[in-house]
RNA sequence: CGGGGUGUAGCGUAGCCCGGUUAUCGCGCCUGCUUUGGGAGCAGGAGGUCGCAGGUUCGAAUCCUGCCACCCCGACCA
């Protein structure tokens, strides 16, 4: 990178060259809007994947997984699900391809072989899921069941845009059935809390629970629980959201279950989700312009030793010295790397590792040998310091966690620093407008309010805040009264 | 789908308005030597359907028409 990034800049895609590229797979093609995951990027969805899938099991959850393919029939069985998701399917129609007599060499699509009814690619997997749980539940007994699924999913937006919105993504659903309201409803709210702290404590990035009003909610749900992030450019993100289904799924698809008292009832659903928009979240929340910054918690090397050396006799003493370290850091469970390529010079592998997010890099040479010194440097202040080498170890146990408590009081402090207290119209307009980030302004509740104010200003209701507290107050559009604020911003 | 913009080597680009030798430059890549405490230097080399298809012309990267893709802004959305 000879250019350096800005980091107001709502061009974030150059920090997204080391991760993740547009697909492209061929001229004229359709298949646009579709990425590519580097191999350090997808090394960072496995450490979340693998940190997310912990978190499920503790709270009782198991995997599995369902088909890609949804039939119409099936898809178009919850209405208001299949009204919302739509406009953007990708269908199967036909099952064959043959080849064009009067193009050689070229294919067709075999009109013989279209399908008696028309496939759609899941955009969510609510329809196969409930349709196969009808055979799994009768009984009380059977409840509850706390399925999530890995999976890919295709959502045809007329806009993509790199991770934030791609026609194909990869994420994890969680379906879950339970025999009472007041379960699944606390299912849903759990889950929630769980995407909250993962994307506290291991992304570092600060998050505000609320729930969505009626506009934003998911297609099906009674209630949709959210996580909202702020980004460093002022827009917010929705990070996860975990809906609470009520029966409609299950009146949808007939899965009724016997109650311990002898009647039937249908049974209650949540469904729950976070995808590859998370690496984006990460990236567009702690990255600076010298590139990425990853949190120790996520990055797939959390510590790289760069030998500075001149021939090679002085090569293999620096080696000795870090391979030694290196030993030691893998003893203590830290993912550390040694980077001994003779072909670069090590002012280039210090700027490859810090556009790469690497939190800590250690500088061997010929002064340390003699010193019996290290230079630790962190990626997130770009700060150096000189540590024995004895030492070295503890420091970084040490200085490792530190970096992740930075990194979050960080974001929070910006987070914080833009949620701005609206009374009125004016203001609103010119926050959202100029600062950008949060309004917590008073609304009246209505959807009429809330499309206005969306038609005016772009910026749209993140969520009704859990936290806050109830207030009376009058809402900043209509001014009819209000019993609590609720935060407004500009999305992606 | 509407408004604006862009498309030239792996990446970033000049040239286009005003048509005319062998399409410019930088990065990257390959070879060799020297280098190595913050993105190395020198020398040599490889790499091009100028987005695609038509048209105008003696001649098109350049002008015209159509199409496609990408980016930004709307509508849509995790």
């Amino acid at each position: 990178m000879a250019d350096k990034l800005t980091s107001r800049s709502t061009d974030y895609s150059k920090w997204y060259n080391e991760i993740v590229v547009n697909a492209d797979l061929a001229e004229n093609s359709s298949v646009r809007g579709c990425m590519v995951i580097k191999p350090y990027g997808y090394a960072i969805w496995e450490k979340m994947q693998a940190q997310l899938d912990i978190m499920f099991k503790e709270t009782g959850h198991e995997n599995a997984y369902f088909p890609l393919f949804v039939p119409k029939s099936l898809f178009e069985a919850e209405e208001k699900n299949a009204e919302g998701f739509a406009k953007e399917c990708a269908v199967v129609t036909h099952y064959r391809l043959k080849s064009d007599d009067k193009n050689p060499g070229k294919l067709i699509v075999d009109p013989a072989a279209k399908l008696e009814e028309e496939l759609v690619v899941r955009p969510t997997s609510e329809a196969v899921i409930w349709n196969t749980y009808k055979s799994w539940i009768q009984s009380y007994r059977d409840l509850p069941i706390l399925i999530n699924q890995w999976a890919n999913v295709v959502r045809w937006e007329m806009r993509t845009r790199l991770f934030l919105r791609t026609a194909e993504f990869l994420w994890q659903e969680g379906h879950t059935a339970h025999a009472t309201k007041e379960e699944a409803i606390e299912e849903a709210k759990t889950m929630n809390q769980v995407y909250a702290d993962f994307v506290e404590n291991y992304m570092a990035i600060p998050v505000i629970q609320g729930v969505k009003t009626e506009s934003e909610r998911f297609a099906g749900a009674l209630e949709t629980y959210c996580i909202e992030a702020l980004m460093q450019d002022g827009k917010a993100l929705q990070a996860g959201t975990s809906h609470f289904l009520g029966q409609n799924f299950a009146k949808a698809f007939d899965v009724k279950f016997a109650t311990a008292e002898g009647k039937l009832d249908y049974v209650w659903a949540t469904s729950w989700g976070v995808s590859t928009r998370l690496i984006g979240a990460l990236i567009m929340t702690h990255s600076d312009d010298n590139g990425l910054v990853l949190p120790p918690n996520l990055a797939p090397i959390q510590v790289v030793i760069i030998p500075i050396y001149k021939g090679l006799e002085q090569q293999n003493a620096i080696a000795e010295v870090a391979e030694e370290i290196q030993t030691r850091l893998k003893e203590k469970g830290i993912r550390v790397k040694f980077d001994n390529r003779d072909k670069f010079k090590p002012g280039f592998k210090f700027n490859e590792y810090e556009f790469k997010g690497v939190p800590l890099r250690l500088a061997i040479g010929p002064k340390d040998l003699e010193n019996g010194t290290v230079e630790v440097a962190r990626r997130d202040t770009l700060s150096k310091t000189l540590v024995n080498v004895d030492q070295v170890d503890s420091y970084i146990e040490e200085t490792l966690p530190q970096i992740q408590t930075d990194l979050y009081t960080k974001a929070l402090h910006y987070r914080d620093q833009h949620i701005t207290l609206v009374e009125d119209y004016s203001t609103f307009k010119k926050v959202i407008e100029n600062k950008g980030g949060f309004v917590s302004a008073h609304w009246d509740g209505t959807a009429e309010t809330e499309e206005a104010i969306k038609k005016e200003t772009k910026a749209t209701i993140r969520c009704i805040p859990f936290e806050g507290g109830k207030e009376v107050g009058t809402c900043v559009y209509s001014g009819k009264s209000s019993t609590q604020r609720v935060l407004f911003a500009k999305a992606y």
